[in-house]
DNA sequence: GTAGGGTTAG
C-alpha cells in the first residue's frame, strides 16, 4: 500500500539512511518534466503522476510542489500518496517545506490520518509544519485536535504565527468557546499581530458567532480600514443575530465610505429587509444593487426575488426572475422553492415544469410546497410522478412523505415509510426519526410513537420530546403531557415549541392555574413571546373562561404583528365566551390591519350570526366568502347557514339555499332540516328530508 | 466571509 510505503520511506529518512536503491547518475530526463507539465495542463492528474514512476530519481522540487497542488479533491487521494511516496523514496533528504506542502495537501483532500502520520515522522519540523498540521485539522473540523496541536506547538517553543492563529480562531468559531476566544485575542495583541486585517476580521466573525456583538463591533470599529470581507462579516453577524436594522445601517455606512460591497453582503442585507418585512428599504437596496450592476449575479437576484415573494409582491418577484439572464440550477431552485415555501404552489409548479434540469433539492422543494400548503392530493400525485422520474430519494424526501402520511392520516402508508427508513438506515437520522414520531403522534397511534421514542434513547433530542408531547396534548391527554414536561426538563431545555404545546394542553383540560403557571414560567425565563406563543395564550385563557386575560395578551401585541391565526383565536374566543357581538367589530379591525380572513374566520362569524340571530347578515357574509374573498365555502359553512335558517324559522330561504347547495346534504344536516320542517309545519320539505335520510 | 430543500407550536 502506498501509505505503508510512505511510512517506511519517511522512517528511513528519519534514521538518515541511504535509500536502498542506488541513485542513477544521470539528471532526470527533462522530457519527463515536460510530459508531466503537459498532462497537468490538460488536467490529467493521474496520468501526470504515473509518468513520475519510470524515473528512479527525484524530479525537481518545484515539480513535486506543482503535482501536490494539483491534488485538490477527495478523489485524488491515491495520486497524492503516490507523489509523496515518490518524493520520500527517491529524495535522500526531502526539504521540510515540501513535506509541509504534502501535509497541507493531505489536509485539503481530507486525509488527516496521512497528514498526521507524515508530520509525526518528520525528522525536523519548522513553524510551517505545525501550521500545515493545524490547517489540516481545521479543514477537517477536528477542532479539539487543533487546540491540542496549538498547545503542543507552544510547549515545543514554537511561537504561533498569524497563520496558526487564523486556524485556531476558525476552530474557535466552530466550538464557540468564548473564554478561549478572549485568550487568543490577548495573545494576538501580545505578539503584535493586531494590525493583521485577516485576523481582526476573524475576531469580528468569531465574537459575532459567540453572540457577543458588542465586542465584535468594538474590534470592527478599531480596525484601520476594514476590507470588503470585514464589512461582509459584520453585516452577516448582525443578520444572524436578528439585528436586521443594524445590518442595514452597516450596509449604508459601507456605501458612504465608498467600499464596494460583495455580492454576499448585498444578499445578506436584502435578507435582513425581507426578514423584517421592510419592503421599502428593500426596494431601495434593490435599486442600489441594480446601479452597482449586481443583478446578473444569481446570489443577489435570488435574495431580491425571495424578498419580493415574502413581502407579497409577486409581480416584482416575477420581474426579477425574468430579468435574470444566466439562470443556473441554484437560481431556478431558489426561485421555485421561494414560491413553494410561501404557499404559492401554482407558480412554483409552473417554474418546476419549466426548469431545464432538476435535482433532488428541486423535487423536495416542490413536494415540500404541497405539504406546507396542505395540498394532499397534489402531494400524492407529485409523489407518484417523483417515483417515476427520480431515482433515489433522501432523508428530506422522507420527512415530507411522513408529513403527507399524517396529513391524510394514513398510518398504513406511514408504517411502510417506517419500514423503508429502517431498511435503509435513515432511522439514525434524528430529523427523520422525529418526523416519524410526529407522524405517529398525529395519526393517534400512540403506542408506536412511545415505542419509537424509547428506542431512540441516545438519539432523541428536544424535538423528540416536543413531538411526543404534542401527540399527547392533541388527543387531550394533557395530564400525561404535563408529567412528560417534568421528565423532559431533566434531559432537555424546554423551547418555545414545548411551551406552546403545554399551553395548548392546559387549554384542553382546561386548567387555568397551570396555564397561568406556564405563562409565568415563560416570562420569568425570558422566552420571546412571538405570535405563536401569543396565540396559544389567547386560546388557553379563552378556553379557561378567562377572556379578559386573553384580550390583554392580544392587545399587548403591536399592531401589524398579529397574524391570521391570532385573530381567529380571538374571534373564536369571543364566540366561546358569550361575547359574539364583538366578533363583527374584531372582523373590521382585522381587515383594517390588512389581514385576510380564511375559512376558519368565517366559521367564527357565522356562528356569531347564529348566536345573535343575524339571518340576513349571515347570508351576506356567506356570499362574500366566494364573491369578495375567493374562499370556497366548505360543508361546515353550509351547515352553519342551514342551522341559522332552521333556528330562526326562515324555511323559505332554507329551501332556496338547499337547492343551490353543490353537494348532497350529510345526515346531521338532513336531520336538522327534518326537525325544523316539523316544527314550522313545512310538510313538503320535511318529506324531502325524510326521503333523503332513507337513502 | 460565502445564496438552494428537511423535524416540534397557536
Amino acid at each position: 500500500m502506498a501509505l505503508t510505503g510512505v511510512s517506511a520511506a519517511v522512517g528511513r529518512v528519519l534514521r538518515r539512511e541511504k535509500p536502498q536503491k542506488p541513485l542513477l547518475n544521470t539528471r532526470p530526463e527533462t522530457s519527463i518534466t515536460h510530459q508531466i507539465l503537459d498532462q497537468l495542463e490538460h488536467g490529467n492528474i493521474s496520468k501526470a503522476v504515473s509518468l513520475l514512476f519510470p524515473s528512479l530519481e527525484p524530479v525537481s522540487y518545484w515539480l513535486y510542489e506543482r503535482l501536490l497542488r494539483s491534488c485538490s479533491s477527495k478523489s485524488l487521494v491515491v495520486q497524492a500518496r503516490k507523489v509523496v511516496s515518490h518524493l520520500v523514496t527517491f529524495s535522500p533528504l526531502p526539504p521540510i517545506f515540501l513535506l509541509n506542502r504534502a501535509i497541507e495537501t493531505y489536509g485539503r483532500i481530507g486525509c488527516v490520518h496521512d497528514a498526521r502520520e507524515l508530520f509525526e515522522q518528520m525528522p525536523e519540523r519548522d513553524g510551517g509544519s505545525w501550521n500545515a498540521l493545524i490547517t489540516a485539522c481545521v479543514k477537517n473540523e477536528l477542532h479539539e485536535e487543533v487546540f491540542r496541536n496549538f498547545v503542543r506547538m507552544n510547549r515545543d517553543g514554537i511561537r504561533g504565527t498569524e497563520t496558526s492563529f487564523a486556524g485556531v480562531l476558525k476552530s474557535c468559531g466552530f466550538v464557540l468557546d468564548l473564554r478561549l476566544l478572549r485568550q487568543l485575542h490577548c495573545s494576538v495583541v501580545k505578539y503584535g499581530y493586531s494590525g493583521n486585517l485577516d485576523l481582526e476580521t476573524s475576531f469580528v466573525d468569531v465574537y459575532g458567532k459567540c453572540k457577543v456583538m458588542s465586542d465584535a463591533r468594538r474590534v470592527f470599529d478599531e480596525m484601520g480600514r476594514p476590507s470588503d470581507v470585514s464589512w461582509n462579516v459584520i453585516v452577516r453577524r448582525y443578520l444572524e443575530m436578528g439585528l436586521n436594522e443594524e445590518a442595514v445601517l452597516m450596509f449604508f455606512k459601507m456605501l458612504e465610505l465608498n467600499v464596494r460591497p460583495l455580492n454576499h453582503t448585498v444578499s445578506s442585507v436584502v435578507l435582513a429587509c425581507s426578514r423584517s418585512q421592510a419592503l421599502e428599504v428593500g426596494m431601495v437596496i434593490h435599486a442600489i444593487a441594480v446601479k452597482l450592476k449586481f443583478l446578473p449575479d444569481t446570489i443577489v437576484s435570488t435574495s431580491v426575488f425571495d424578498m419580493y415573494v415574502k413581502c407579497g409582491r409577486l409581480e416584482n418577484a416575477r420581474r426579477v426572475f425574468d430579468q435574470t439572464e444566466c439562470k443556473d440550477l441554484k437560481f431556478w431552485t431558489s426561485a421555485m422553492s421561494g414560491y413553494a415555501m410561501n404557499g404559492i404552489t401554482r407558480d412554483a409548479r409552473e417554474l418546476f415544469d419549466l426548469m431545464p434540469e432538476r435535482n433532488i433539492i428541486s423535487w423536495n422543494a416542490m413536494l415540500g410546497g404541497y405539504v406546507r400548503a396542505n395540498e394532499w392530493d397534489e402531494a400524492l400525485d407529485f409523489l407518484t410522478l417523483m417515483r417515476k422520474e427520480m431515482e433515489g430519494i433522501d432523508n428530506v424526501t422522507l420527512v415530507w412523505i411522513l408529513n403527507v402520511c399524517s396529513g391524510v392520516s394514513d398510518v398504513q402508508m406511514g408504517k411502510q415509510a417506517h419500514g423503508f427508513i429502517y431498511r435503509h438506515g435513515y432511522d439514525a437520522n434524528v430529523i427523520v426519526a422525529n418526523a416519524l414520531l410526529d407522524m405517529y403522534g398525529k395519526c393517534g397511534t400512540f403506542g408506536s410513537a412511545n415505542a419509537l421514542f424509547r428506542q431512540m434513547s441516545e438519539l432523541r433530542d428536544e424535538v423528540s420530546w416536543n413531538a411526543l408531547l404534542t401527540g399527547l396534548a392533541r388527543v387531550g391527554r394533557s395530564e400525561q403531557a404535563l408529567s412528560f414536561f417534568e421528565g423532559m426538563q431533566l434531559e432537555a431545555k424546554p423551547s418555545k415549541y414545548t411551551l406552546a404545546t403545554l399551553l395548548a394542553g392546559c387549554a384542553n383540560i382546561p386548567a387555568l392555574s397551570l396555564g397561568k403557571a406556564t405563562h409565568g414560567f415563560l416570562i420569568r425565563n425570558g422566552y420571546d413571546v412571538d405570535v405563536v406563543i401569543r396565540g396559544a395564550m389567547v386560546d388557553m385563557y379563552s378556553k379557561c373562561k378567562c377572556f379578559d386575560y386573553a384580550i390583554h395578551v392580544f392587545e399587548e401585541a403591536a399592531a401589524g404583528t398579529r397574524d391570521l391565526m391570532l385573530w381567529n383565536s380571538m374571534i373564536r374566543g369571543c364566540y366561546r365566551n358569550g361575547r359574539s357581538k364583538e366578533v363583527f367589530e374584531l372582523f373590521m379591525l382585522m381587515e383594517d390591519e390588512g389581514v385576510k380572513p380564511d375559512h376558519v374566520t368565517f366559521m367564527g362569524i357565522l356562528r356569531a350570526c347564529i348566536r345573535e340571530g343575524h339571518v340576513e347578515l349571515g347570508f351576506q357574509y356567506f356570499s362574500s366568502m366566494s364573491s369578495k374573498y375567493f374562499i370556497l365555502p366548505q360543508v361546515e359553512h353550509y351547515d352553519c347557514m342551514v342551522e341559522l335558517y332552521c333556528k330562526y324559522g326562515c324555511l323559505h330561504q332554507l329551501e332556496e339555499f338547499l337547492l343551490l347547495m353543490p353537494f348532497d346534504p350529510p345526515i346531521q344536516m338532513l336531520t336538522r332540516v327534518y326537525d325544523a320542517s316539523k316544527k314550522y309545519g313545512w310538510g313538503k320539505l320535511g318529506e324531502w328530508a325524510a326521503k333523503k335520510l332513507h337513502e
